[in-house]
DNA sequence: CCATTAACATGAGCACTACTCATGTTTGAG
DNA sequence: CTCAAACATGAGTAGTGCTCATGTTAATGG
């Protein structure tokens, strides 16, 4: 698997106002044609076309297709990771359950009202590693959610935590994937057999605000 | 999702030796391929020129890029279930977690020794819906599993145990698939949270017929 | 044995893609 | 106003997936 480094990144930030707005209808138009076409006919030119931007625009962005796929990306789990946040902050519910009915949940309203999100989730089919470098994009989600769990529920903040959330995060993406695979508004028993799956592994996993072991 | 019905798919089966031998090179290349440039870098050319096959010859088999690689992914697939049907038939491992144990163990011996197998796992990034029609491969895995399953722990066979199957499966997929990014042989501590996965999810989700509990 | 037909093999060529880069346009400091 | 640095543009380039007319081999029947 030896990818070339240069590939998947951004190219140049915008910073004016016309610039940004550009760069967001890109990200727009990319995913739009993503739910219409799905991943592999998606085309630059199409995309630019729709956005009203010349192609050579398109790529003072993003370096090559797969670093405007991923760039959407990033802007899915940013607005995900925030959407969860908030949630959990304003409801703050308690224990592990409670965590897995909200994060689910606000998964489940994304990829029914979020243009795109279906296709590349978090991260697009067969590249990781675009968020962060050298972490792949679930992990850095874990990390992310890592102390936000660990205040909600009391359990230590440490790498075990972590490793437990990257390995529930990868049941939940793929459990997900199916539902919403089986059914297009996402099989309601799918997401609930989701549920049962990260509550039945996170509670014999972590064990509450008692000691260690 | 609007795929064209007539991509992906097998064109002619290959009835004589000599287009037998040149079906199963091609898809050799292709694994040896997807190893070295992984999946978005394959092109049909170069696999044609490994398999010493020309192109035209490439297209009488498979109908498209997509179809020479799910032909791959199904190979990959009727080996593994071979091989998981032989073990456990021969080993007979009591109960839910004799099964977890050989079922992971084999995937992850395969991981490691089958060109490709990591880039194409069951099916390619992307596309589902290769094996059979109507049903995403893992499910269909989940079918050939579920008799397999049922005898050797004693629970019901019925659709219950179908989708409990179909969600341990996607969940093993993911973990594993984290496990082999993590580590190139498999971090073996994830292979062992994936194995506490799907026994905390089956123990609790499966009754036994002979309940020891 | 040959004649006829059907199945298979071949690779130059076509349509289309991702991406570049020379040229034109705007911006802003002095 | 001057002048150069930054940005915008889209025709062009290299290379892809895939086709299909033409040639070759095998199967069948008498």
């Amino acid at each position: 698997m030896n990818q070339d480094r240069t590939t998947g990144t951004r190219r140049r930030l915008p910073v004016q106002k016309r610039s940004l707005e550009r760069f967001e209808r890109l990200l727009d138009a990319c995913a739009e044609l993503l739910d219409e076409v799905g991943y592999s006919a998606l085309t630059t030119k199409e995309v630019a076309r729709r956005a009203g931007v010349p192609i050579g625009t398109l790529y003072q962005f993003f370096s090559d297709r797969e670093g405007l796929v991923g760039a959407l990306a990033t802007r899915n789990l940013e607005s995900f990771l925030g959407r969860v946040t908030e949630r959990l902050e304003r409801e703050a519910p308690d224990g592990i359950a409670g965590l897995v009915e909200v994060t689910v949940d606000e998964f489940v309203a994304m990829r029914r009202t979020i243009t795109g999100f279906g296709v590349v989730d978090f991260g697009a089919a067969g590249q990781d590693h675009t968020l962060e470098p050298g972490r792949d994009n679930n992990s850095a989600v874990a990390g992310r959610l890592r102390a936000l769990t660990a205040s909600l529920t009391g359990v230590e903040d440490d790498t075990e935590l972590e490793l437990a959330l990257r390995v529930a995060l990868e049941c939940a993406d793929g459990v997900l994937q199916l539902a919403f695979r089986t059914h297009p508004k996402g099989d309601p028993q799918l997401i609930a057999e989701c549920k049962r799956v990260l509550n039945s592994y996170l509670n014999g996993r972590l064990r509450m605000a008692s000691p260690r072991r």
